[in-house]
DNA sequence: CGCTGAACTGGAAACGTTTCCAACACGGCC
DNA sequence: GGCCGTGTTGGAAACGTTTCCAGTTCAGCG
């Protein structure tokens, strides 16, 4: 009724009782059913509702779990977000987004910052890390789960997929269905995915060597501009070796940065052309041709995340946990059989 | 250096000072340089850093805002989360995600829940709404900034487009194009957006009556698939009607939809039919055809939204305020002359 | 030299909650 | 009937911070 919000003690002393038993009576344990019923009938009339900073203070916890990544719109981080939340909000957590910056000592100070005790946990996918950040994620304040790479030997949380090992389905996809100039096309080495795609990019063609196999090239940045940039040179044979007949991209940004270079040369896609992306986005699976992709389980990631999360809250304190998540090729029309509805000519 | 984290009263006593004037020296103001010297070096040396539950409680001021939608999938809610987050992190806020529910209710209960004072406000983008909602949020315990309707009258803070107007927009561009039947495929009408688009589409047509235009298809949803379904019932002359030369979709989406339901009819676009999206997704961007698309500004959206806020949280006590972000169309190949790469045949 | 006021400092209260601890009532058991 | 344990209650402390208020110092000025 009144402008100003009613506390607590203003409901105790609405219902007669004591400031203990009122809180007792909305919250804790071991209150008598005739002073529950009488406090809360007190606490309706007032309209009261329990101010969380008074909370927070006195139980040191806030009920609030960050999740932070280098660039919020990334729909991979977006996927993530929202299963963290889907997972966190039943338990009563709130999610707050916080950028990690792109640099590793922006992530540090990041992590150090944790130390005002503004979350009880965090969740963060690092662009970047190195032995520094990683030592600092250990000794944070509060429990940290990373997704990333597997660092429960360190003693830290972590969920990570083989995106390594998923390029390796892309090939041996692209190799069962004859392709035999597989091309790679990824992104920047000094990023993390970007050094463990290529990885496995070397580890599934080096075994064989068939020429035209391991050409690469490297796009400036994970997007479809700098994708179709680098599929030209990929496609325009300018040292006389064959032209590709397949693309690995290391993304689906890139592949659709592939597909548009193809056509831009009369090149069909599958036909002349297979290409494949990584991360199973809604934009490759509604692109057209659709994407062939290979699922790394975002929103998988970000669940497995968010409960380890939660088990390290419950307290049961134990040894750092590791969750991987297998990459799942999915086929669609880049290089399926059939395209479609589009008509790609030879 | 110790295992427990160091407080305020802690760096007091080892600066040798009060309290009071730790508290001065770190954050507030009047304290002499000596004693600022003096107290942020016992700080450094005990890695202090303050604890924010202690402060928000003292302050009453949580130093977070909310963002609430319906679904944070949804890119265009993306886009304005992160807007929201760019505008406010430099001013120290922290923004924390929140989902509303589908239903009216659901989203009164979230905004009732703020008496909690988890936040220091709200942006909330309501998917319905109704007079009790708008009540619940000029009567909000904190701040409140609603993304959709223009609200100043009712005394609250809010942030709107005019996606009629966009939707004419689009049906002007594409008259002046010579197109006469234009079709609209919209998503369900139940939905604010849903509702707003249609009242634009009959506007814009209403006035000239060319045969065919003002046919209208529902998608059961704002998405590709559904798209596509009520595109087909668009595209097929069931009742011996002139098939339609342009269509307006609701959404990038349902545009998609539309591509895909001309092109299995073996119709070029924009040769045969034009198509026009709206929202400026990065989607319809990338897509082959880039569509043509009505942006309705969400990152703009998002960053007035949050400016409000800010004015609002700066205590500037006054008159709610409104801003509307006008459409904008922006012509891309689904209803340009070429097509880019891409070969449609016939 | 005394007075005024500015600049600075320290003590203590306050924010709203949970929970420790002591006190109390009461039923059951010896 | 006394005693013990269980169940319930109230007083008070505690969480970590900011800020009010009073007190002190000291320079400047009459």
């Amino acid at each position: 009724m009144t402008s100003t919000r009613a506390t607590l003690i203003e409901v105790a002393r609405h219902a007669g009782v004591s400031l203990a038993s009122t809180s007792r009576a909305l919250h804790g344990t071991g209150a008598s059913p005739a002073m529950v019923e009488r406090v809360r009938a007190a606490a309706d009339e007032l309209g009261y509702s329990p101010d969380v900073t008074g909370r927070s203070l006195r139980m040191k916890k806030t009920f609030q779990v960050a999740f932070a990544v280098a660039d919020i719109g990334n729909p991979v981080y977006v996927e993530m977000m929202t299963a963290i939340h889907e997972v966190l909000e039943p338990h009563g957590f709130r999610v707050v987004v916080l950028s990690t910056g792109p640099t590793v000592d922006s992530t540090s100070e990041l992590v150090r910052s944790l130390g005002s005790r503004f979350v009880d946990g965090l969740v963060v996918s690092p662009l970047r890390t190195d032995d520094a950040l990683v030592e600092e994620i250990r000794s944070a304040p509060v429990p940290v789960v990373v997704i990333g790479r597997a660092l429960d030997e360190q003693g830290i949380d972590s969920v990570s997929t083989d995106s390594a090992g998923g390029i390796g389905q892309a090939v041996r996809h692209l190799q069962g269905l004859g392709r035999r100039r597989i091309a790679f096309l990824n992104g920047p080495l000094d990023t993390t995915p970007g050094r463990a795609r290529q990885r496995g990019f070397d580890a599934a063609t080096g075994r064989e060597g068939s020429d035209g196999t391991g050409t690469r090239a490297l796009a400036d940045d994970f997007t479809v501009a700098a994708g179709l940039a680098a599929a030209r040179r990929l496609l325009d044979p300018q040292d006389g070796s064959a032209r590709p007949d397949a693309i690995v991209a290391a993304n689906d940004l890139l592949a659709i940065g592939a597909v548009r270079a193809a056509r831009e040369r009369g090149l069909g896609v599958p036909t002349d052309v297979a290409v494949t992306g990584m991360d199973d986005t809604e934009i490759g699976r509604v692109y057209e041709p659709s994407l062939t992709s290979v699922s790394l389980g975002s929103a998988e990631r970000g669940r497995a995340a968010a409960r380890l999360m939660l088990d390290r809250l419950a307290g049961d304190a134990a040894a750092a946990q590791h969750v991987a998540i297998g990459p799942r090729l999915l086929v669609r029309e880049s290089t399926a059989g059939t395209t479609g509805p589009t008509k790609e000519g030879a």
